[in-house]
DNA sequence: AACAGCCTCAACCGCCGATGC
DNA sequence: AGCATCGGCGGTTGAGGCTGT
C-alpha cells in the first residue's frame, strides 16, 4: 500500500496561480507565518491549493527579497564552481546566492549555463540584461609541446590574443581548491583501515575534488584497491589521502592532502607513467572507473573527450581567489573558492568541436 | 501573416529523510 | 519498532512566448 496523498488532488487546483491566489497567500504568511504546517496552511486560507504548491510558490516566487532572472557572470561564476564541485544540489547553491531559488537556479543551469558550457546555444539569449554571451575564446585540441606527444591538451586562446596557453591538464603537481562542502565527507581510507576496498568511496571523494570518472580507462593503480569506507564521517580537512595499491610494492600512489584548505595532488612510485609522466596527471587516475561526477557534465563531455573535464579546471581554476561568504552548510562560516573564469572558460567553449567533427 | 520549432520557467511529481505518535 | 505525516529536494513537464523562415 502506498503512503498516503498529502491533499485531496480531485478538489485541488493545479496550474498557473491567479493573482488573487497569490495576493490570499502573500498577505496571511506575512500576517501568521507558515504555523509550521503547510499541509493545513491551503485549508485555513481557503485556497484549493495543495500544501506543497502553496510553500513552492511563496519561496519560489512570493517570498520578498527574490530576484528574478538577470544572473550576472559572478552567479554565473558561481553556480559553475559549485556545480562542478557538488553536482546538482540546487539548494545549497542557492544558498551561496541571496534572492535566488534552487528552482530558479537549476532551470538556469538547465537552459542557459549548461549550453553556455558547449556552447550549444543557437541565438542570443532575450531579455536578459546581464546575460551577454561573448565569444572570445576559441578552444582547440593540441598535441602538447612539453615533449610528450603522447598527451592532448585544451589550448585556451583568449581574447584572441593568439597567446596559446599550452597547458598539461592535469599537472604532476597541482594545487587545486577545496571548495566548501560538504565540510565532513565519507573519508574512504585510512592507512591502517584494511577495508579499503570501496572504489565508489574514493571515487566519490575525488569527485568532491573534481575528478573525471569516464569508464573508459582501466586503471591498474586501482586494482584490488581497497577503498571501504571507514566507519562514520571524518573531517575533510587537513588530511591526507593515500591514493594506491597497498598490495604493490611498485605501484604509484597518489597522495592527496588537504592543508590549509588546498588539495594537492601529488604522485610517486615507478607506475606514475599513469598519474603524470605521460602528461594526464592525476586525472588519468581518476579516470579509472565508471563514473558518477556530476552526470550532467558528464553528459556533456562525451568519454572520449580527450582530457576529460580538463577544460574546467584549466590553469584558471588554480589561480584561484577566494570569497567570502556565509553559507548553510553548516554552522561554521566558510569560503567559497571562486573561479574568476571559468564561466569565460566555458564560453570560450562556443565553436568547440570534437575530434573528428566538422 | 502564418506556421513551426525553440526556449524559458513556473509548477508538478515522486522520492527521501526527519519527526512525531 | 513501525507507521504516518510532513518538509525539502532534484528531476521533469508543458504552456506560453519568442524567433526564424
Amino acid at each position: 500500500m502506498g503512503r498516503a496523498p498529502c491533499c485531496d488532488k480531485a478538489n485541488v487546483k493545479k496550474g498557473p496561480w491567479s493573482p488573487e491566489e497569490d495576493a490570499k497567500l502573500k498577505s496571511y504568511i506575512e500576517k501568521h507565518g507558515t504555523g509550521g504546517n503547510w499541509i493545513a496552511l491551503p485549508q485555513k486560507i481557503g485556497l484549493k491549493r495543495c500544501g506543497k504548491s502553496c510553500r513552492l510558490r511563496w519561496l519560489n516566487y512570493l517570498r520578498p527579497n527574490l530576484k528574478h532572472g538577470g544572473f550576472s557572470e559572478e552567479e554565473d561564476n558561481i553556480i559553475c564552481s559549485l556545480y562542478v564541485s557538488i553536482g546538482s544540489r540546487w539548494s545549497v547553491i542557492a544558498a551561496q546566492l541571496p534572492g535566488r531559488t534552487d528552482n530558479d537556479i537549476k532551470n538556469y543551469w538547465n537552459t542557459r549555463l549548461k549550453k553556455k558550457l558547449l556552447g550549444k546555444h543557437r541565438r542570443e539569449p532575450r531579455n536578459r540584461g546581464n546575460y551577454n554571451i561573448k565569444q572570445e575564446s576559441d578552444v582547440n585540441i593540441g598535441n602538447s609541446t612539453d615533449g610528450d606527444s603522447s598527451s592532448l591538451s585544451l589550448v585556451h586562446e583568449n581574447s584572441r590574443t593568439n597567446q596559446q596557453q599550452q597547458q598539461q591538464c592535469w599537472p604532476q603537481n597541482i594545487t587545486m581548491p577545496v571548495l566548501p562542502l560538504p565540510l565532513t565527507l565519507p573519508l574512504p581510507y585510512t592507512d591502517h583501515d584494511p577495508g579499503f576496498n570501496d572504489q565508489d568511496s574514493i571515487r566519490k571523494l575525488l569527485i568532491k575534488l573534481g575528478g573525471r570518472f569516464s569508464g573508459d580507462y582501466y586503471h591498474p593503480a586501482l586494482d584490488g584497491l581497497n577503498l571501504e569506507p571507514s566507519d562514520g564521517q571524518q573531517v575533510f580537512q587537513d588530511q591526507q589521502v593515500h591514493v594506491g595499491s597497498s598490495s604493490s610494492s611498485s605501484a604509484c600512489t597518489a597522495t592527496v592532502s588537504i592543508n590549509n584548505n588546498e588539495v594537492q595532488f601529488a604522485q610517486s612510485g615507478d607506475q606514475c607513467r599513469y598519474f603524470g609522466a605521460q602528461g594526464s596527471g592525476v586525472n588519468t587516475l581518476l579516470q579509472g572507473h565508471g563514473s558518477n561526477l556530476t552526470p550532467a557534465i558528464e553528459e556533456m563531455v562525451p568519454s572520449d573527450f580527450p582530457g576529460g573535464l580538463e577544460f574546467l579546471y584549466g590553469e584558471d581554476m588554480i589561480d584561484h581567489k577566494i570569497i567570502e561568504s556565509a553559507t548553510n552548510w553548516g554552522e561554521t562560516s566558510t569560503s567559497i573558492y571562486h573561479h574568476n573564469s571559468l564561466a569565460s572558460n566555458c564560453q570560450g567553449l562556443e565553436g568547440f568541436s570534437y575530434p573528428g567533427e566538422q
